[in-house]
RNA sequence: GCGGAGAUGGCCCAGCCUGGUAAGGCGAUAGACUGCUAAUCUAUUGUCCGCAAGGACUCGGGGGUUCGAAUCCCCCUCUCCGCGCCA
């Protein structure tokens, strides 16, 4: 969410930053026309209620004849206030509505797109890996080692489900236990948090109320399931402050997430687009002083997870079009999987400025006297794991149809080398 | 799920029965005073509107009654205690 001081004082720089990012302005234009009602309203309501505190004053004095004939003239006045409070909370709630759904302001260093082909690619890690032999595809390599069964996933769950068996199983628990031992040594805190949110959460942000199709929703108790950690690990903090020495503060997380992915025709085989995944996610919350040099060094302890497991990647600076709406910059990293000679998704860091600490009211005091202010928040996945085991299966597979299994897992799977 | 007790400013806590517009304390910061620290005194220490003067709002959340609600009524959330159920 954006302040709206600043969308008053430079309606036009809001305008250009949501142009940028091909949102249409009439969001813009919609606000500051609500927005202005309101004050107006807010303010002429205020002045009623200077008028009626003062004569209840007044008749807390009185007696007699003269306390009646004072009720009695206040009595069109409180209608008056309650017909205004009605029209200023339908108003508050039109202005809070666009509000939350414009995007956050993009940062100068922002290559300005329309499409992931104006991303810039900004660093990439070795070569792709070349075979003497033609790369199976993962749906191939895990259905052959019998090790991934989309059969059974959808048979218990529906199509997009799949269930990960024996050394696939074991694999999967090996990455996590991996990238949380790593962000821990990163000086990340550890956190389990509930996969299941409610809608203050969903909205601290930023996946209410835009991305509502997107996630799975339990009717009855009015609760979501978690589209990713970032939500319920930002919100952990929701309507807290934080002294200034207590920041920065870095937290993972590894949480299986939730995706309908309505609306998405494509890509459909394997586990590279899945309706449930795990991640291990990384916060950090922060000073608003630090926030980019707090990006690229969590885009670091990202990249060292790839690096440690040695798949070749790159990273793309993404551009204004292609960026989700709470992010001010974000950096994709993508993973090479040969098998179809793909570059797969497997993190994505952000850093939303205050635009998610403004929402879920979280903020720090720069000095202990002086008024509290908003941090900044930041977050990436390191690394999803389902795209991270696709790349690991495409690029350590063998001729004789094994997987090497990557050095840095092997102490997390008893020493085994291979699978199959 | 049932019964009981609670939720008050950064923190602690009074006020609620009997409606009159948030007392007091702690911590923090600034100033005063004092060889220094401490103590003491004074001020500041929630949100919104406003250039400002100023005003409005705020007692877990939302409704209602009233000229006026922390206080009375209704609904909801969370916490603690007991019971029930349960991996």
């Amino acid at each position: 969410m954006l302040d709206a001081n600043i969308i008053r004082q430079d309606p036009d720089m809001v305008r250009s930053s949501l142009t940028d990012r091909l949102y249409s302005t009439d969001l813009l234009d919609s606000f500051l026309g609500t927005d202005l009602r309101w004050r107006e309203t807010v303010d002429k309501n205020n002045r009623l209620k200077q008028v009626r505190n003062n004569v209840s004053m007044e008749i807390a004095g009185l007696s007699g004849e003269e306390k009646k004939t004072k009720i009695a003239e206040m009595k069109g006045l409180a209608d008056q206030i309650k017909n205004l409070d009605t029209e200023i909370s339908a108003l508050d709630a039109e202005r809070q509505e666009a509000l939350l759904l414009i995007p956050n302001l993009v940062h100068s260093s922002v290559p300005v797109g329309k499409s992931a082909e104006d991303n810039v690619i900004v660093k990439t890690w070795m070569k792709e890996k070349c075979f003497t032999f033609k790369p199976k595809e993962h749906f191939e390599i895990g259905e052959d080692l019998d090790i991934i069964d989309f059969v059974r996933g959808a048979k218990v769950a529906g199509s997009g489900f799949y269930v990960l068996k024996g050394d696939g199983a074991r694999l999967e628990r090996a990455l996590i236990n991996f990238m949380l031992d790593m962000h821990n040594q990163q000086g990340y805190r550890e956190v389990f948090p509930p996969i299941l949110v409610n809608d203050e959460s969903a909205t601290g942000t930023g996946q209410l109320p835009k991305m509502r199709d997107d996630m799975y929703h339990l009717e009855r108790d009015g609760l979501w399931l978690n589209p990713t950690a970032e939500v319920p690990v930002t919100n952990m903090h929701r309507d807290e402050i934080f002294e200034n020495s207590e920041l920065p503060i870095y937290y993972t997380a590894y949480l299986p997430s939730f995706r309908r992915e309505a609306g998405r025709h494509s890509d459909t085989r394997g586990i590279a687009r899945v309706h449930q995944f795990n991640k291990v996610e990384m916060v950090k919350f922060v000073h608003p002083d630090h926030s980019y040099e707090e990006l690229r060094s969590l885009l670091l302890d990202a990249e060292s997870v790839i690096q440690a497991l040695e798949l070749p990647y790159r990273v793309l600076l993404l551009c204004t079009g292609d960026m989700s709406f709470h992010a001010a910059k974000c950096y994709d990293i993508e993973l090479h999987a040969p098998g179809g000679d793909r570059w797969l998704e497997a993190s994505s860091c952000s850093n939303f400025t205050d635009f998610q600490a403004r929402r879920a009211r979280i903020k720090y005091r720069p000095e202990p006297h002086l008024k509290s202010e908003f941090l900044h928040t930041i977050n990436g996945s390191g690394v999803a794991l389902p795209r991270t085991m696709v790349a690991i299966l495409e690029n350590f597979q063998n001729e004789d149809g094994t997987v090497t299994i990557p050095k840095v897992l092997r102490p997390y799977m008893q020493g085994q080398e291979t699978i199959g």
